[in-house]
RNA sequence: GCGGAUGUGGUGAAAUUGGUAUACACGCCAGACUUAGGAUCUGGUGCCUCACGGCGUGGAGGUUCAAGUCCUCUCAUCCGCACCA
């Protein structure tokens, strides 16, 4: 058949359409496969990220279905956020229309690829129905105290009038306006991600089978755990009467509490209460004042880059052991929200104590030092070594006595073991418009109540001024009036909507609501959930992947799903590069989806993106390589001249086939094999579709019709997942589509009188024989002396190695 | 600095358990058909060598009858985190 895949892929696109081929079937007594890709921003238009993504996901999706798997493959459109704002403000579109025209626009890009995705289960998360849903659980939230209220340091433009998240403060300046930023204290909302962190990092132990490894260890480092003592560092009486009898003590954190005696500072961070404390009182002189006032300024970022710096605040605490006084400092390099905010120094066994104590002249005290061999006193000994001069602890592992001093601390109730993570509470408020509003209510004597569940969804105004200044939300007067929910007096809304993280942490769960116009049920999730093979780019390794297994497990305390984690197995998908970078409209490297189909079709774009790379590698786009499945194609489409249309697979007898004959049916099976292979484990899809081409390679020496057809039907099965509109078509013509089903690999094909194998003499590949499949050893053995006799003269075999159908191995000596 | 990944022909890449390295494709070369070819088909194509043969999976060692694969060290590139006490 010519090859004409414009006229094709439209007839099987519309036939899919009419005939509502890929919904779910309510049989849930069926073994069932939740196949999902991330759902995509409605940026506009497509790019090659997203056609590898679906592809993959697609292939899955297909592949699934012929095994006759009830299969789930949803999409839908992650449509709150930024860009529509920013839209909005340069060009006077409304966001709302410019994000649901987008989501048309690309709509008919992804149908134009032929993806089997389910068209009833689609939704856009800023529709009111997803609105209406989300703000159920969000209430829930609220009132089990999940989500809180409370002052948090965020990145603010005076200019704007708005929060930045810290992805959008470039050099300390705002993105847009180019304004230097300030640190703003303001009231967020925030979710406890905290309440979970163990949770979290406990049940990566059941995601390490279906996950790969760098996105665990991405997410285990994320969350940060550490162990260690924290305890209370109390100022001298002279020190306390000199902060006004305002501070007794201050907390420190440490994980290397063998190092206790080694302490010669104390260093506070530049925002600690006491600091501050200090410079409203004017305890300090002008000089440390405006030194520490500079340090403030400087942002989390920018500190990170800065040399170390500080200054002595001439206040004392008395060590917890030694009874010595210690002077304390503020220096710039202590982080505000880790731990209490200040640090034990131990300028002797710490690289960043040991820089600071240099520059100002500070005591380095050592206390451990190597099992053998000397201390380097020019720098900080940071590896485990012997204590001493460390009283009782004398002589101790530094590693193993760490346990002994904190319940020496414990002990003496001057300390305790304490457990830091690194991962703190989400804050999701956002000073925008395009974005789900928090349904709460301020009312000046009940405070801050939940709107009533029957009056959800809060929607969003239509008639808004975006401006690029300010919240929108805030400055419409009729839409923030309101009365509360619990005494019915005058009240105003919440402003603030949720970060659109929120939207993206549980969409996977509405896809299985079996009536999608209800919120999913428990039902729903028990049959459909986990996702089976969620794709997606490594860059959500740690976002989104954390923050949706967050909501897993506290949509299951709600009562809401009985689920613990979301993604059972996980496929990162490399980039799409050109000239070896990612392609990026600032480069000028991209490749438009839609010119490439008008050109080739969906079929040579989806099966050139599954060939030229395993999916988790990044892959190097190739307009020859392009040009090369489009032929592999066009040749598969006329050779299915060679197949004889039939219902059903042809009996062949395989001991009456030519040699040709039989290695083209071997080939056709070890196809169908790796097909399988992949799917359930390996995921290289490329080297499944070098396998057809083998086959058909093989196919090609022969010409026997009932191998021709026989090869179809399995081919035609095979490729389908990959290129589907082809394969319809010719299944159809040629098979009734009777093939498109599950096909039992036929073992016969493989067995052979015969093996080749190889000879080697020492190890070095030198002759190959074939022998019968039932000779013995000794036989074989024969045949190979016989072929590798040119290099076995005059030499004595010492030893004789035959791995059976592989090679024989010759061991000779002089 | 810490963590992770990758390194194989001219190129994208195969090699599933340690067992004949380079499957499949792109490119290139030659030939056929052709007025012509950037179409199609056939054959060839790791490197060195006229050949015999030798060398060859980033590099150096090691284990083994046998190493791309296992071990030790090392180099390069990419990615993530980055003063987390």
């Amino acid at each position: 058949m010519q090859y004409n895949p414009q006229l094709i892929e439209k007839k099987w696109q519309n036939f899919w359409n009419d005939n509502r081929s890929f919904e779910t079937d309510s049989d849930t007594t069926k073994e069932k496969k939740y196949i999902l890709s991330m759902f995509p921003y409605p940026s506009g238009r497509i790019h090659m990220g997203h056609v590898r993504n679906y592809s993959i996901g697609d292939a899955f999706a297909r592949y699934y279905r012929q095994n006759n798997y009830n299969v789930l493959h949803p999409i839908g459109w992650d449509s709150f956020g930024m860009p529509a704002e920013n839209a909005a403000i340069k060009n006077k579109v409304h966001p709302k229309k410019w994000t649901y025209e987008n989501i048309a626009y690309m709509e008919k890009e992804l149908g134009s690829l032929g993806f089997s995705f389910s068209q009833e289960r689609k939704f856009a998360t800023s529709d009111e129905l997803y609105t209406k849903f989300e703000q159920e659980f969000l209430i829930d939230m609220f009132d089990k105290g999940i989500m809180y209220r409370k002052k948090g340091h965020l990145n603010w433009c005076p200019n704007d009038l708005t929060v930045l998240a810290n992805e959008q403060v470039i050099d300390g300046k705002c993105w847009r306006c180019d304004t230097e930023i300030v640190q703003k204290e303001m009231f967020q909302y925030y979710l406890k991600i905290s309440d979970y962190t163990q949770e979290l990092l406990d049940d990566l132990e059941q995601l390490k089978e279906g996950w790969p490894s760098q996105v665990i260890t991405m997410q285990e480092n994320w969350i940060g755990k550490s162990t260690g003592l924290e305890f209370d560092l109390h100022f001298s009486d002279e020190s306390k009467a000199k902060l006004k009898n305002e501070f007794e003590s201050f907390d420190v954190f440490t994980t290397r509490p063998d190092t206790i005696y080694g302490v010669t500072y104390s260093a506070l961070a530049p925002e600690h209460p006491i600091v501050n404390h200090m410079l409203k009182e004017n305890l300090l002189d002008d000089d440390s004042a405006t030194k520490i006032k500079a340090m403030q300024r400087v942002g989390a970022r920018d500190r990170a880059q800065a040399e170390k710096e500080g200054v002595a605040l001439n206040i004392e605490v008395i060590h917890p052991l030694t009874g010595k006084s210690i002077p304390v400092w503020v220096a710039n390099f202590v982080l505000t929200d880790y731990g209490s905010g200040a640090v034990m120094a131990v300028p002797a066994h710490d690289d960043r104590d040991f820089d600071f104590a240099t520059k100002y002249n500070l005591d380095i005290k050592a206390v451990i030092k190597p099992k053998d061999g000397e201390l380097d006193s020019s720098k900080a000994y940071t590896e485990v070594g012997v204590l001493f001069d460390s009283e009782e602890f004398n002589g101790e592992n530094s590693a193993t006595v760490r346990q002994k001093i904190m319940d020496h601390f414990e002990a003496k109730e001057i300390g305790k073991k304490v457990i830091n993570f690194r991962l703190k509470d989400w804050g999701i408020s956002r000073q925008r418009y395009w974005g789900a509003p928090l349904p709460l209510i301020h009312c000046d004597s009940c405070g801050i109540v939940p709107e009533k569940k029957e009056n959800l969804p809060v929607g969003l105004p239509d008639d808004v001024v975006i401006d690029g200044e300010g919240n929108p939300l805030e400055k419409h007067e009729s839409w923030k009036k309101c009365k509360c929910s619990k005494c019915g007096a005058d009240a105003t809304r919440e402003t603030d909507t949720v970060d659109t993280f929120i939207q993206s942490s549980w969409y996977f769960l509405q896809y299985v609501a079996s009536n999608p116009k209800k919120v999913f049920t428990k039902e729903d999730v028990a049959y459909w959930m986990g996702v089976d093979h969620y794709v997606g780019g490594i860059e959500h390794a740690i976002l989104h992947l954390l923050y949706s297994r967050f909501f897993t497990k506290v949509l299951r305390d709600l009562g809401y799903v009985d689920l613990d984690e979301p993604f059972k197995k996980l496929l990162t998908q490399g980039m799409v590069l050109k000239d070896g970078s990612k392609m990026s409209k600032s480069k000028g490297n991209t490749v438009d989806p839609d010119s490439l189909i008008e050109k080739y079709g969906a079929d040579t774009a989806r099966m050139f993106i599954l060939f030229a790379a395993p999916p988790t590698q990044e892959l190097e786009w190739n307009d020859q390589g392009v040009e090369g499945s489009y032929k592999f194609l066009r040749r598969f489409s006329e050779k299915s001249e060679n197949a004889v249309a039939q219902e059903t697979l042809p009996k062949i007898d395989h001991s009456a086939l030519s040699k040709d004959e039989k290695f083209a049916r071997k080939k056709v099976y070890e196809a169908l094999q790796r097909s399988n292979e992949v799917f359930s484990e390996r995921y290289t899809f490329n080297t499944m579709i070098a396998g057809v081409m083998e086959a058909m390679n093989a196919l090609n020496t022969q010409s026997n019709s009932d191998v021709w057809s026989e090869g179809y039907w399995v081919l035609l099965s095979v490729m389908e997942p990959i290129a589907p509109h082809l394969c319809w078509e010719l299944s159809e013509n040629l098979f009734k589509r009777n093939n498109l089903s599950k096909i039992e690999v036929l073992e016969e094909v493989f067995s052979a009188d015969s093996v080749a194998m190889g000879v080697s003499i020492n190890g070095k590949a030198r002759a190959q024989i074939e022998v019968g499949v039932n000779d013995d050893k000794e036989t074989i053995l024969a045949i190979a002396k016989e072929a590798g006799s040119k290099w076995l003269e005059n030499k004595e075999i010492i030893k004789e190695i035959v791995v059976p159908n592989k090679l024989v191995n010759f061991v000779v000596k002089g």
